[in-house]
RNA sequence: GUGGCCGUAGCUCAUCAGGUAGAGCACCGGAUUGUGGCUCCGGAGGUGGGGGGUUCGAGACCCCUCGGCCACCCCA
């Protein structure tokens, strides 16, 4: 028979990895608190229509890329592709209108895509929603988080922040319109994608990666001329905020989003250290969305971040946190009273010392054997009890990384413990 | 979805004009009685991704399929 093996592109994240991703998240969810921010849980499915009316009909994600089925009532569900339509779905279903909601959750994603590196089918995002202010101070501290974000990680030398307005609706569309008729009249020049692209999502084309394309475009009508005076004020606003904050930027004229529902501002956080797959982090303004998903008119904007690129990163830069062994202590029990004994001498330091990560021995084996476990396992220590320590009520106390090995006797092992952890701590 | 490269033990790889597979690491055990890390010895582990075809005979050749990597596309 077969073995059953993981759905392409659902990875498992192994004991190897989940350490750095357990770091990633606590670094994460610590400085969003420190912020303000609070955590929402959404659910992973929610209704098809959900996201093809956020992120757009004519977008490959719900064009192409849904896991889309109908349950067993026939309801047409998908399971979210993304993080923010959920969240302003749940904004307008609590009632949230008129207040400002500072909010981040985490958790996987689906799409389905060619698998590559930095891409898989279900993949997971830390994403930060701010509804209910205009104004481009919450741009400004979104991108002003991230950049501490990449500070406390170590990938602050390898990010880089680019940035765009793409105006208002009515800006957009204008200039939507002037770049039809420019590429209208050099259709034979574009690449095959751009012409198809240029009747379906024609924004999409301005970051083109043929050449031909992008040389065509120099000519091109730029999007900010196209922004009216509120827009561009906003994004004067914003640059000066970051510029006062010290955060560096490379303005991107050709900066436009996948998704239909950004306006003015948008971001992305990009590096070059991961091959294709560059976006590590991108967002911005979406002040229609709250409306179009059916609630009262409500400004807002946010970011996700992908977590397997972020860990990529990480591990590429070489600034991943070690590995932590599985114990601190290691407890060795051989012959049959000794093993009883010391299941429960494991259970009396857990009570006394309940920050201590001990692992007693199971499975029985000689002291070699248990030995050879008990240095595998990281462990700084090793206690030692068979039949003579039982005898004597002592425990064999083995520093494992240098020292000699003595005796303790079982009542003074309490304090023989914190001695010795109070001593490795430096 | 498209194109290129690839698929041999848990991992990294080797072998051979096509004649039914090895090494290192990891794992388990041993090297005088109850002790790890170094060394030495031994053991276990592969229907050669899966299926079909060519052949007296295929892991090696052909086809399909599944999977991996890279690029396109898309996006976090």
């Amino acid at each position: 028979m077969n073995p059953i093996r993981a759905i392409r592109g659902m990875n498992d994240i192994l004991p190897q990895d989940s350490y750095l991703w357990q770091h990633l998240e606590k670094v994460c969810s610590d400085l969003l608190d420190a912020y303000g921010y609070r955590e929402i849980r959404l659910p992973v499915v929610e209704q098809t229509q959900l996201f093809s009316r956020a992120i757009g009909e004519v977008t490959d994600i719900v064009e192409k890329e849904m896991y889309s089925f109908e349950d067993r009532n026939g309801d047409g569900l998908t399971l979210r592709p993304e993080g923010t339509a959920g969240c302003v779905r749940a904004f307008n279903q609590h009632g949230m209108a008129g207040t400002q909601q500072k909010l981040w959750y985490a958790g996987p994603m689906f799409r389905h895509e060619r698998p590559q590196l930095g891409r898989q089918r279900q993949f997971h995002q830390v994403g930060v929603e701010v509804f209910g202010t205009a104004s481009a101070d919450v741009e400004a501290e979104l991108i002003v988080l991230c950049a501490r974000l990449w500070r406390s990680l170590g990938l602050d030398s390898a990010v880089t922040l680019e940035l765009n307005s793409l105006g208002s609706n009515e800006d957009r569309a204008r200039y939507r319109e002037a770049l039809v008729a420019y590429l209208s009249e050099h259709r034979d020049q574009l690449d095959e994608d751009s012409q198809r692209r240029l009747d379906s999502n024609p924004l999409r084309i301005l970051d083109s990666k043929s050449e031909q394309t992008q040389a065509l475009l120099a000519e091109a009508p730029s999007l900010p001329d196209f922004l009216d005076e509120e827009s561009q004020a906003h994004f004067a606003q914003l640059t000066a905020l970051l510029d006062a904050a010290g955060v560096s930027y490379r303005l991107n004229p050709r900066l436009v989003r996948g998704l239909d529902y950004y306006n003015r501002t948008v971001f992305e956080w990009v590096t070059d250290a991961l091959g294709a797959q560059g976006t590590v982090c991108a967002g911005g303004r979406y002040d229609g969305l709250v409306e179009q998903l059916g609630g009262k008119p409500n400004p807002a904007a946010g970011f996700a971040m992908g977590l397997e690129r972020l860990v990529l990163l990480m591990q590429e830069l070489k600034v991943a946190p070690a590995a932590p062994g599985q114990a601190d202590v290691y407890l060795v029990a051989v012959g049959e009273g000794a093993a009883l004994a010391g299941f429960a001498l494991g259970e009396s330091l857990r009570d006394s010392l309940p920050g201590l990560r001990l692992q007693v021995h199971s499975g029985g084996g000689s002291f070699k054997s248990q030995m050879k476990k008990a240095d595998r396992s990281g462990a700084q220590l090793a206690l030692v009890l068979g039949e003579n320590e039982l005898a004597e009520r002592t425990v064999g106390f083995k520093p494992l990384r240098g020292g000699e090995q003595r005796s303790v006797s079982q009542d003074a092992l309490e304090e023989e413990l914190k001695h010795f952890f109070e001593h490795e701590e430096h």
